[in-house]
DNA sequence: CTGAAAGCGCTAACAC
DNA sequence: GTGTTAGCGCTTTCAG
């Protein structure tokens, strides 16, 4: 490059100006730009002489490819977009989807691949959302919570845009059951693993507070207590929260007036657990001695910080944000390379689609 | 991603295949793709009756402008990353950064933005970033967090990225301050405010549970409490802890240790102040009878319900998110079009460089 | 193994 | 006002 500007600054940081092209790589390192494209590229076939000037040239101008001129051609941008929808409370006073979140970080980023987030605020925001999508801004998304209302399958389908769900979505279980791909803890199993806890404690009257019906992680957490209660499922030691501990307080105090006799109770969260271990102990009742109590999430800063420890179930969120974002990927490179292996390793098996349910461990600790 | 099967379904949807170009719509507009781009972008110049049949043309192809090809030639990503430092543990336990984050995802969606979100891990992780950041994947960035030695501001600088800071940055008071822009809470004077009403209670020893002292946030809040203690400032009074319950309540036994007659804590966050109110109960003392408290931040899911309620010192940490985003954009809008005028109303007012200090305010409830 | 050439889809001068 | 014409920087056949 025969014009350097006048005065050249002195460090040996690369020139700022205007960022070099590969066209000026290509004629420092006098070879042709397809050739810097393969080197830059990873690509074998190219001399090793010339791959190390390409590389030194590279260095010396402080290259860095265009993001937009590779995606331009290659049809493909590297990024993925996380769509959450924002009327969930839950968000702010769970740090549930700050964790799963950071688990789909780090995979991502371990596969260079950006990480868009898409808060969505109310209905009006679809059409933002669609149009995003469409606009091939990123090569696939992740999805959350679904409501059996959600709009969002049909935008990412209708854009073409591969999707995983965090979650099993609810419509999963509707007549025309769209195979979507999900990632979710197993919390059918995990309550059964809970309600047989206190069962094999011997307690006979498991009382359970269960989450909203409108989600899957509260109906399936529902049905596990069933499948253990098998006959002796008895409706007026039900009641319903909202997964938050005001909520957990007030289907406690349900309970207790409905069923003062009951010994145990198999809360869907942890934050309900916290509230109704408050109103168990105001009620003068002691846990675990009179009453038992299990929770679910091994919500760190819950769980173990009540008085006494809870007793939980522990799912692993950060590692379903991983999955997801791994499956997603997978699925990605799928697409544009339709072989086999690719060396990721399932973190577990998968029942059927490409969906994946994780498996969840009892945490004991004083509650139960 | 299962391809969709053979038998192209019915519905009015735009036909599924490659995208349309704009070659395409100004082939079924019957004008030049110069006309179409106008209209697309929403340029003055052209006749009404044009602008329909393009607007149609659209519609009926089911147009999306391909954004990379509009940004190579741009030079304009519509894009801004959100660096967060990983290790601040607070991110999981407040709900902080979600605010925060959200007030930014507020503000960029109103400007058609995207919001990367860019979680880093460790040191080894800025090589990334930096890598990143120079690649022209985004048009600015915002920062928070810094802490002495962060390396984020030499990275962003270096690859000439307009970047906005949450929180002042520490070196804000070294003697080379480079002037970045901020934006933050007005902690020293929320801090002024929360110890003036605890002198005015007529309080005379008044204690302060410090934040960590290599933030600002820290530092600032101190520097408040120091101001209105004046000449009566006394050691022994304060203690620091680490932002979260347990050091509240660490350094509140050990205040209380040393100096058995303090009648007011002033905690430089609430989640400390929640700390310290359980360590003050179980000594045996009544809040706000024996000893007052105030805490700072009112952060909703524990300032309302502690027992009894916080009295506390609020800051809008929404509003900073929006403000944040909002100077950004402003910036990268200035940049483009070297104007004035640009209508965005400053939410607060600018003390020096393009930094926005906010105003906190008082929320009395009941510990206080 | 390497280079030449043809675009990817769009915007922005510049003519008409 | 509207069309024509160059590229933006990169990958990728296709020759050699």
């Amino acid at each position: 490059m025969p014009d350097t500007p006048p005065q050249a600054p002195a460090g040996s940081r690369p020139p700022a100006g205007p960022r070099p092209t590969l066209e000026a790589v290509a004629a420092r390192a006098g070879v042709s730009r397809a050739t810097v494209s393969r080197v830059v590229n990873g690509s074998t076939g190219v001399r090793q002489s010339l791959a190390d000037k390409v590389h030194r040239a590279v260095e010396e101008l402080g290259y860095v490819p265009n993001h937009a001129a590779r995606t331009l051609v290659t049809r493909r941008t590297g990024a993925v977009a996380v769509i959450i929808p924002e009327p969930e409370v839950r968000i702010f006073s769970d740090p549930f989807f700050f964790r799963q979140i950071r688990g789909i970080s780090k995979e991502l980023t371990a596969h260079d691949t950006q990480l868009v987030l898409m808060l969505v605020e109310g209905s009006g925001d679809f059409e933002r959302v669609s149009r995003y999508l469409a606009g091939g801004h990123v090569d696939g998304a992740l999805a959350f919570s679904l409501h059996t209302e959600d709009p969002i399958p049909a935008i990412t389908r209708r854009a073409g845009i591969p999707t995983v769900y965090g979650g099993r979505p609810v419509w999963t279980a509707a007549p025309d059951r769209q195979a979507v791909p999900y990632v979710d803890a197993d919390n059918r199993d995990g309550a059964r693993v809970a309600v047989r806890l206190l069962r094999d404690l011997g307690r006979g009257r498991i009382a359970h507070i269960a989450g909203p019906l409108d989600q899957t992680s509260g109906t399936d957490r529902l049905d596990g207590y069933r499948d253990v209660l098998g006959a002796d499922y008895d409706e007026t030691l039900v009641a319903q929260g909202a997964f938050t501990p005001e909520s957990g307080a007030l289907a406690m105090a349900e309970l207790l007036a409905r069923r003062p006799d009951l010994d145990a109770v198999f809360a869907a969260n942890d934050l309900m657990a916290s509230g109704a271990l408050r109103v168990l102990k105001e009620s003068g009742r002691r846990v675990p001695r009179d009453v038992a109590l299990v929770g679910f999430d091994d919500m760190d800063s819950v769980a173990a910080s009540t008085d006494p420890p809870l007793t939980t179930v522990r799912q692993d969120v950060e590692g379903q944000g991983r999955l997801m974002a791994r499956l997603l990927l997978h699925g990605l490179d799928e697409a544009a390379a339709p072989a086999g292996q690719d060396g990721v390793a399932p973190l577990a098996a998968a029942p059927d689609s490409d969906s994946v349910i994780m498996r969840t461990t009892l945490v004991r600790r004083a509650t139960a």
